[in-house]
DNA sequence: GCATAATTTTGAACGGCGTTCATAATACCA
DNA sequence: TGGTATTATGAACGCCGTTCAAAATTATGC
């Protein structure tokens, strides 16, 4: 019992590492339930006793990439000043989605299934990303309640998010990488001081 | 010789026009050779006479789409004060967004095949949209070059649509439309005010 | 008007996909 | 070791976009 069980969580973790390195590779429609079967040593109907679906193997995936996407915006978040944390963090945001650009972009094109909502613990987790803002909106914006500053930091990180978005896909024909962080750190520095206006 | 011709002009304008319907009401996967092709009166294989992929057919309805946003951008551009005409213009990019989401949403799925890029015209009627604020930052940017002033279009552009891509996904569960769009508001007059300091 | 050539339309067929499920293989227990 | 429960297997299913030989239609020359 134990011995087949262990031998099934291994061969689970096999199937997400192998799933992880053809996103990383190949972006999240490389994904083939034969290529992965064989890759990980199953058989193609094996792979359902492992996994639900190739769905909730992207989704085990993502539960990676946000993880790894947490530590990284925690490990920038080190400046004293507010604002320059906030700069800090936006490019660890950027720097990790160049890093890892297809299994950044899989954690956003999950295809809207109207029966399966995402998991409860993945909207945990990307509002577990806002948190990073929390303590510098704090002293940036302290005259406003925890809930509008719970607010401000979605809308903020969704805007960095935009301009990432559209300057990685730039990226690669236009706009040379660098001038992407100078951007993003310029409007997060307008964003402060427009804010610490109000 | 024209009157085959104009057939098949008629034929192509139905089969665009029964995409969009299609596109519109289910989104940009529900899109299936075999129904498009029973919808507009053709056999299987004559759709291919009319579009010479799938993915052409998306990048036609993209070209409608892309024109009524210009259009409803152009629409919101009226106020006097450049702040609030930018406000104006984010707002109705967001109400656009809301208004036409599967087709808004289709702008941005495309996949990236390797060797078939975007058609330019496609580039150019997205950097098109840029265009509607320059001239309202040419007065609350002055001191910037017109290379600086197109960079920071892009870029408060981009922040815009990332703003409302967020929204509008978590319009259907959690955050009210209106505070969204006050979330907009909000973050374009901080940009300006921030962007006057410098 | 007719025969012939050029063009267009057609839908069966192809290859590929995710998923299922009857069957075979294996593991477990007495 | 024999019998049962559990797990692994891969052929088969349904659906997909796309192709292409053949049929139908249209145009051309006489």
């Amino acid at each position: 019992m134990t011995k087949a069980e262990d031998r099934r969580g291994q061969q689970r973790e096999r199937l997400i590492e192998t799933a992880e390195a053809t996103i990383a590779a190949s972006g999240h429609d490389a994904l083939k339930a034969r290529e992965l079967a064989a890759a990980v040593g199953v058989s193609l109907g094996g792979l359902y006793n492992l996994v639900g679906d190739l769905d909730e193997l992207m989704l085990l995936v993502s539960a990676r990439t946000l993880r790894r996407l947490d530590a990284a915006l925690s490990a920038a978040a080190t400046n004293d000043d507010p604002a320059e944390r906030l700069v800090a963090i936006a490019l660890a945001y950027c720097r990790f989605a160049r890093d890892n650009q297809a299994l950044w972009r899989a954690l956003f094109d999950h295809r809207f299934v109207e029966d399966k909502p995402l998991p409860d613990w993945h909207a945990r987790t990307q509002l577990g990303l806002f948190l990073h803002l929390a303590e510098p909106l704090r002293r940036i914006a302290p005259h406003k309640s925890d809930e509008q500053r719970q607010v401000l930091a979605r809308t903020w990180f969704s805007a960095v998010h935009g301009v990432v978005l559209l300057g990685i896909a730039e990226m690669l024909v236009a706009v040379p990488y660098d001038a992407l962080e100078a951007q993003i750190a310029e409007m997060v520095r307008m964003l402060c001081a427009g804010a610490e206006r109000t």
